[in-house]
DNA sequence: AAGATGATTAGCCGTTTAGCTAAGTTTTTC
DNA sequence: GAAAAACTTAGCTAAACGGCTAATCATCTT
């Protein structure tokens, strides 16, 4: 079924760099390349290739040779991965939610006469 | 509006390590002890207080003093933010799945006259 | 064929990270 | 009131990170 590893330790990684964030915002449908992403950042191209080989090594981007230049693909089924482990603390988290919740219409109860159904 | 700095940088590097992933799993409802979560973790103490702070720093946690010991507690809200981001890029990225699906689909009637299933 | 353009490799450098030990501090508990 | 329990602080180390320059490779363009 899962036909790469999540490893979201690497995706995490990936995403905690604000530039690494912001290549990514960038990303369009016809692929960007290499020098497009590296423009905006002020940053040197071999910098932003190690920025590239992390996201690419995560698997939050594919990149293709086309001629001399390089294209940067946002491959989405990534960013699921990093959902479904969100999701799932949020589940488990509110389980905290709710009985807090109870707790305080048991405090509104102290206070307001109100029937509850 | 936004009432603390959502700070995405923070959030994604505390994320980023599987111990602290792993500990943010353990958080229950009624707080958990510092001593308890470092307990099947096999790190020393001070290296989990390390990890807790990471955590708090990035607002991933809140932490309370009972008498010696000290409650951690999960930060639910903090999630939302990376879900927001997450939605975001999923969001700008489907535009290129549109696009790219309706392109393959023009291949797909040159080359193959065959009905698609 | 030569030069420009885009990417890549190798390697340096200061900072941050994640672990540790050793030595506190503050609250129980006996 | 002494010892145990639970955390805390200070400070060390090796490795990883994020930036850089310089030099090289590969592909257009003229």
């Amino acid at each position: 079924m899962a036909k790469y590893d999540p490893n979201l330790s690497l995706i995490f990684q990936a995403l905690s760099d604000p530039t690494r964030r912001a290549m990514l915002a960038r990303l369009g449908p016809e692929g960007v390349a290499v020098s497009d992403l590296a423009r905006p950042t002020g940053l040197r191209l071999p910098t932003v290739m190690r920025h590239l080989s992390v996201l690419e090594e995560a698997g939050l981007i594919t990149t293709t040779k086309q001629g001399r230049t390089r294209l940067c693909h946002p491959v989405p089924e990534t960013l699921s991965e990093v959902h479904t482990w969100l999701e799932a603390r949020r589940r488990e988290w509110e389980a905290q939610l709710d009985r807090l919740e109870s707790f305080l219409e048991t405090l509104e109860d102290d206070n307001d006469p109100e029937p509850r159904n």
